[in-house]
DNA sequence: TCCTTGTCTTGATGAATGTCGAAACAACAG
DNA sequence: CTGTTGTTTCGACATTCATCAAGACAAGGA
C-alpha cells in the first residue's frame, strides 16, 4: 500500500437527471421497482453501506486502503464491491497493481430524489 | 373493501432532522451502518418498494386496497408490511375491521438527505 | 351465538446471501 | 523467469429470505 499518490486519477463525466419525489407522487411501476430494488438492496448491508460511504468520501479509493478497515477476508470485500459495482453505485478501474473505486453520484442522486419528500 | 371513507384518519406528528450529504462527507460509522442498512434492505425488494410507494402516494392506505394489486398471498403481503414497519418506514393502525398504513416521511427524508450529493 | 371477512402468525421449503479458505489472475521487482 | 503483493474468482457452508398454505385472531353483522 505505497505511493498511491503517484497514480493520477482519470476524468469522470457528469450526470443524468432523476424524477423528484417520485416515490410519493406516483406509485413506482413494477418495472421500476425491479430496476430500483437491487440498488437499495446493495446498500442494505452494513459492510456495503460503509464501503459505499468510504468510497463516496473521496474522489476515488484504492481497495488496499479499504480492506484493512474491515475484519473480513479480501475475498469477501471483493464480493461486496462487486455487488456495489453491479448495482451501478460505484465504478472501478485497475491502474497498475492497484484497483481504484469511485462513487457514481448520479445513481446516488437519483435515489435521493426518489426518496425526497416535499421537495416540489 | 367498502365505505373506507367513513373511517376518519388520525393525526400524525412532524419530523426529526437529518444530516445532509452524510454519506459523502464523513464515512458512516459501524454503528450507523448497522442502523441504516436494515432500512435500505427493507426497500431492497421490488414488492416492498412498490408497497412503500403505494403507501407514500396517499395520506394512508388500507391493506385491503393494496393486496389486490399484487399476485401474492395475504400472508406474504402482511410479512412485507411487517418488514417495512420494523424498519420504521411505515406506521399502521387498526380501525375496526381494516388496518391502515401510512408512510413515515422523516425516515424517508433522512435517507434522502444521506444520499444527497452536492446539497451543501 | 355463529358466520363472514380482513389481517396476522406459524411452520415449511427452495432460493439467495454473507462468509471463509484456497486457488487463480495481474502487475511488477529482482 | 521467478517470487511477491494486490485483487478477484471459485467451491463450500450456514444463515437469511420470499413465498405459500393453513391456521389463528379481530371485528362486525345475521
Amino acid at each position: 500500500m505505497t505511493r498511491l499518490d503517484t497514480l493520477a486519477p482519470a476524468g469522470r463525466e457528469p450526470a443524468t437527471a432523476a424524477a423528484c419525489c417520485a416515490l410519493a407522487k406516483t406509485p413506482v411501476s413494477v418495472a421500476e421497482s425491479e430496476r430500483l430494488a437491487p440498488i437499495f438492496k446493495a446498500l442494505g448491508d452494513p459492510v456495503r453501506l460503509r464501503l459505499a460511504s468510504l468510497i463516496a468520501a473521496a474522489p476515488e479509493v484504492c481497495v488496499c486502503e479499504i480492506s484493512p478497515l474491515f475484519e473480513l477476508s479480501s475475498g469477501t470485500i471483493s464480493h461486496h464491491l462487486k455487488t456495489l459495482r453491479e448495482a451501478g453505485l460505484v465504478g472501478s478501474e485497475r491502474r497498475g497493481t492497484y484497483v481504484f473505486y469511485w462513487i457514481e453520484p448520479e445513481v446516488l442522486g437519483s435515489l435521493s430524489a426518489l426518496l425526497a419528500v416535499d421537495c416540489c
